[in-house]
DNA sequence: CCATCTTTTGAGAGTTACTATCATTCGACT
DNA sequence: AGTCGAATGATAGTAACTCTCAAAAGATGG
């Protein structure tokens, strides 16, 4: 309804056809309606149905564009942004150093972008366990892109053991700083507490 | 069937009534059930409906004794052995030290007291989805329990970041250590792998 | 051994997240 | 304008739960 945007506008690609414009559309149309549905009922108490609604598309449009209701809260760009942030780190830096400027980076890039969805994700995927539990399963789709990373950076193997630990134990670790984050009323500097984060994982978790 | 036990016999506590014994055996045949249907048919591909049936209760009491599907998997008596085994452990040696050897001999139990269990679990945890995030999930009770334990040993609130953060890296590296085990064939020795998962996180996660 | 009280069980109906199918509609391209 | 392919919506179906209530079975006191 609100796409007053002038064909040539667009900012990041050739310009796209009205079929994809719809597209993007419909995505942003099922997501806002959804958050706001969840801010207002909560999420268990939303069905699917009424994110349809409130939407204005049927639930089978919904499932088209995200395969389960966790997905409508949990996908996000921030992989790609990560990636190019820890890419864009000299070779020789040891790798956990990498992945905190990286993250660092990133970090500051998103909330900046969209704080209060960020806020509102962060709440939701510590109340709702369902999300809670799809976000502790780092090792998704994250976590793949990471080893990929580190393997070209350290010559190892993208399967490596050891590589996987490194990782897993990062994203479950800041999982954790999130949630600690979001529990203190989302009052504390987010980039200090990954920092601290990252520290203990740096000095081999002693206390 | 197989109760032949006389009620004298009974080992672990003060001899319990027969309403006792036959929700003990009513638990055990369901999950030996679903276990064998698991094993025949794979975890999705066995509604609980028919778990029921082959244990020989109603579906009602199925999801009476294990609140959702994923328990009838996941349900262990882990925690009290790895507790007690931590709190063996003398009080001025560091938490990871602590961990180590905690986990290194409650991990050796559980292996004598049923192998084959344990292997079928790694497997499902693995390859279902839904299992693999719910194991991921680690600080669900296990979690709550090593903090407590940790905050003890160092003085430090149960709560505390720094302490979550410990556990929560423990808890994910060492899930992942189990499924590169499982991706293995689970062929190798998983104590030594379980080591190297808790030396990588002892030494700062340097590659 | 019977009566009663409590706990466990089973049966039924209902909700909701998904999946699959198929006809319709709508943008793209000639 | 007309055709083609992609997106949509309606419909039906499956399966994991949840709730409720009546029947069955163990515990308990006389």
């Amino acid at each position: 309804m609100a796409s007053a945007e002038t064909p040539s506008a667009a900012q990041p690609g050739p310009r796209l056809g009205l079929r994809e414009r719809k597209k993007i559309q419909t995505r942003q149309a099922i997501r806002r309606a959804a958050y706001r549905l969840f801010e207002q009922q909560g999420y268990d108490a939303t069905p699917v149905d009424r994110i349809a609604e409130a939407a204005d598309v049927s639930p089978s449009t919904v499932f088209r564009y995200f395969p389960t209701k966790e997905d409508i809260v949990l996908t996000d760009e921030y992989d790609p942004a990560l990636e190019a942030a820890i890419r864009a780190r000299p070779a020789e830096e040891p790798p956990v150093e990498a992945i905190r400027q990286g993250v660092i980076v990133s970090m500051r890039d998103i909330v900046a972008r969209d704080m209060t969805e960020f806020r509102q994700r962060a709440r939701l995927m510590r109340e709702v366990p369902a999300l809670r539990r799809r976000a502790a399963e780092g090792m998704g789709e994250s976590g793949h892109m990471l080893c990929g990373v580190l393997a070209e950076r350290t010559g190892r193997a993208a399967d490596d053991i050891e590589l996987r630990i490194v990782v897993t134990a990062v994203f479950a670790a800041m999982n954790e700083a999130l949630m600690y984050w979001d529990e203190r009323g989302q009052t504390e500097d987010i980039v200090t507490l990954i920092e601290r984060t990252l520290d203990v994982l740096g000095r081999g978790l002693t206390l």
